[in-house]
DNA sequence: CGCCCTTTTGAAGAAAATCAAGGGCAGTGG
DNA sequence: CCACTGCCCTTGATTTTCTTCAAAAGGGCG
């Protein structure tokens, strides 16, 4: 179930072959339990790996002079970051356990040796960073209204969650408080708060104890404008 | 003057050799003169080449479905874009010529080729591409606070224009109208405005006529929590 | 000059932040 | 078992920020 959440991960976004299967499943990736809430990765590090969430949930954020944190992204099990510190960034953002996790790490030259000629894997890597970058386009697109961000915010995380098969009857976990919610949206929690009520008065959510129903998924997605393609539509 | 913004910019990124310079020069290249206003890349295509901006100034942006614009990046000369679409993604997102410019198209095969077992190459494009996603974090860490984030977008203009050669006595080009930057802010122009003016009044900069004055760049950038890292900081 | 586009200004209203306090619930320790 | 604590959610009142609407004032250009 572990390793193999990112296997899944790159088999969502290419069709793997025998042989990077074969490569895939002979990455020596080190598992590390992180404890809720606990840093994974600082900021402005150069770290020689990259690491793979196996389990859990994990936010990157920032922190602003006054303390303030900007939640820019979170992670579901598969996906993996600080990919590009292999050519010689560095961690713009860090990124925090969510719930407890487990995290593999993968040392950089390992990585660059894996897909060197792998064109398949390369590809994996670049979708994977494009659908990122695609996704932070669409949380500065819908930022202009707090109704409409929040509205995507909750089917974002939805849609994810049900590429993951982690949706049941329209319910599905999302372990975040409202302030989480706040700091990836720019919002105070008081106000997620009330837009939550209004979306839940709208009969259009329910949401609370770590999970969230969409009661009405069509409505929601309307309200929201909100169209999954970005999220890495390359195979079904 | 022309094709060479490009080659800047990958000198920019990575250390050329003089394999890779040739590579460069021997790229097939069809340069366009665009017109101001008029779009270069329409939404939802799947182009079968990259471009790069060889002159001028162009913006990445998205329609909402109330006709609304959000600009989510600009391009200057030596910028390229729909790199990505090379491994299959499509356009989530359109461009338009802020200016006359002159567009050169480069057909994904024939990159493809170039970058392979052009390790160099290949890492300049992950670099820009990995720089364009910290400016779209660094976009919504300042997007909670008009004052920061006006701040901040000319803070990283003009550091832009600088790297390319294009400030004179702290004075660079900025062919933007309010309205434009409101659409890459979230901010109507009449926010923008009054933003402008407050910085005006407390002294930080001079702005009209399509160009911008730093006149203390060291308090604005104060201000903004200006750090031009993000902006790719491989090369000085 | 007259036109169009952009900037500027004013007044009013909506959206979101701030400040403050109360309530629920889970965990902890006596 | 109950009191206590800490965290999160909720609610209300108030202030600030930003938008909206409207109109006037430049500025470039045929």
């Amino acid at each position: 179930m572990s390793i193999s959440a990112f296997q899944r991960k790159l088999e969502m976004l290419v069709s793997l072959d025998a042989v990077d299967r074969r490569t895939i499943a002979a990455l020596p990736i080190t598992v590390y339990p992180t404890e809720k809430r606990r840093e994974i990765f600082d900021n402005g590090q150069r770290p020689n790996f990259a690491f793979v969430l196996l389990e859990g949930w994990a936010a990157r954020f920032t922190l602003r002079t006054d303390g303030s944190r900007r939640i820019t992204g979170f992670l579901l099990p598969g996906d993996f970051c600080g990919i590009h510190a292999r050519c010689g960034a560095e961690m713009d953002h860090a990124v925090v356990a969510i719930t407890d996790c487990r995290v593999g790490h993968i040392p950089h030259d390992v990585l660059n040796a894996a897909i060197k000629d792998r064109r398949n894997l390369s590809d994996a890597l670049w979708r994977a960073k494009l659908s990122e970058e695609a996704t932070l386009r669409k949380w500065l697109l819908v930022s202009h209204d707090a109704y409409v961000a929040v509205a995507h915010f909750l089917c974002e995380l939805h849609e994810r969650s049900e590429r993951l098969g982690l949706v049941r009857d329209g319910r599905s976990k999302l372990p975040l408080t409202q302030t989480d919610i706040g700091d990836a949206l720019s919002l105070t929690a008081v106000h997620v708060n009330r837009t939550l009520q209004r979306l839940r008065r709208d009969g259009l959510i329910v949401i609370g104890k770590g999970e969230l129903t969409l009661v009405d998924g069509t409505a929601l997605k309307r309200a929201a404008a909100f169209k999954p393609d970005y999220l890495g539509s390359w195979r079904q």
